[in-house]
DNA sequence: CGTCTAAACGGACTACGGTCCGGATAATAT
DNA sequence: ATATTATCCGGACCGTAGTCCGTTTAGACG
């Protein structure tokens, strides 16, 4: 059984020199502690830089040669929960992991996205606000070519591709939560619509 | 025949008193002209607001009470080419105005928005970073009643709202724009992707 | 222990969107 | 023409994300 690195959530996380220096790992630490205490305090949307950085006890320029922007700093932040769900429908058990048919495994990814996004849902809207390269970011990809794949394997005739790309929009974290916050529609009927919407897409090839 | 008002693109924009002040007037049309031509020269991004107020020989207070914010100035800009897509989709000739069948109409409207998307696309996605209530914006609620519509014809059975929100969700501007201006795929195939998804969802029912 | 250098630090600075309010002025009434 | 007032104007001001560069320091080497 081979190493199984995830996929990171924010570009160029693994590269840089392999020792860190000892002040940049302590200010790290003080970075992510103070940031997680602000967001519990005010709401991701409450957490800005110079506030972090103050409460770090750290310059602003320490914050941003960390975390490349608030963006960066955010997709930090979930790059836990974000490889615990990579993993569960990487590796994990059926119908979400391997083992279960492309159209149930679809079905699983959407009702697994929709239960992340209301989770983490802040978090990750946060993080998506870097304006040009959301779709890019390595972890969307990732959703983007899993998605691919499982059509493929259940025989789509159109261009996959194009269709992942459809469905992922659908799964967008902006949506869901505007969805379920504004207009107060229950998670589970998102996941049910997911459900009905990809069955479609894959029953008509 | 009777008056066929369009729906504002941007909400509330309505509204106010009747009379205008002449001043007033002889700003907003000096504001709009100065938009264009800094659009002209730099791109809708390289519009700011500081730069416009100078262009327009106008105070900085003057444009935010004109258009509220800068997204708002961007729906006023695309405003006509706004009324245009509405008029045709609603009243226009068939396959995209009444006479088609819901399914035909639905794949005329994609298609349509799509190349509105590459026309007007940097406007448009301007026009969308409004951060919170993009989605409820009275021209983005009309596109989604419409496709909800069409979907009711063909006697959608699943949550026809939630299809809508998904089907809609493909045609995002930001999504359109960077599909092909990043990954370089053709506007035909787009189009020819969604005409494959409307099908299948449509005839799933 | 002293020297040296690459890495990290910090906070002043910029650009931008958006707000505010004292002053100017167009329309109207007299 | 003058006075009145509702509307509009302008630009100083604020908070925020992100940059820059002179200064400091960790850690390696002799």
């Amino acid at each position: 059984m081979w190493d199984v690195s995830f996929i990171p959530l924010r570009p160029g996380s693994l590269s840089g020199p392999v020792t860190e220096r000892s002040d940049a790992v302590r200010n790290r630490e003080r970075l992510l502690g103070a940031a997680r205490e602000l967001i519990d305090e005010c709401g991701a949307d409450g957490l800005t830089m110079d506030r972090l950085a103050e409460r770090a006890g750290v310059g602003k320029g320490t914050v941003f040669r960390r975390f490349g922007s608030r963006a960066g700093l955010m997709m930090t932040l979930l790059s836990d929960a974000e490889a615990d769900f990579q993993a569960r429908f990487m590796f994990g058990p059926p119908p979400l992991g391997p083992g279960a048919p492309g159209l149930e495994r679809l079905v699983a990814f959407g009702a697994a996205r929709i239960a992340y996004v209301l989770e983490y849902g802040e978090l990750a809207r946060a993080a998506d606000e870097s304006a040009y390269n959301r779709f890019d970011v390595p972890a969307a990809v990732l959703w983007h070519r899993h998605i691919e794949l499982l059509l493929r394997e259940e025989g789509m005739d159109a261009d996959p591709r194009l269709m992942a790309m459809a469905l992922s929009a659908t799964l967008d974290p902006e949506r869901l939560l505007h969805a379920v916050r504004v207009h107060g529609i229950a998670p589970e009927r998102l996941a049910e619509s997911w459900r009905e919407l990809v069955t479609r897409v894959v029953r008509g090839a």
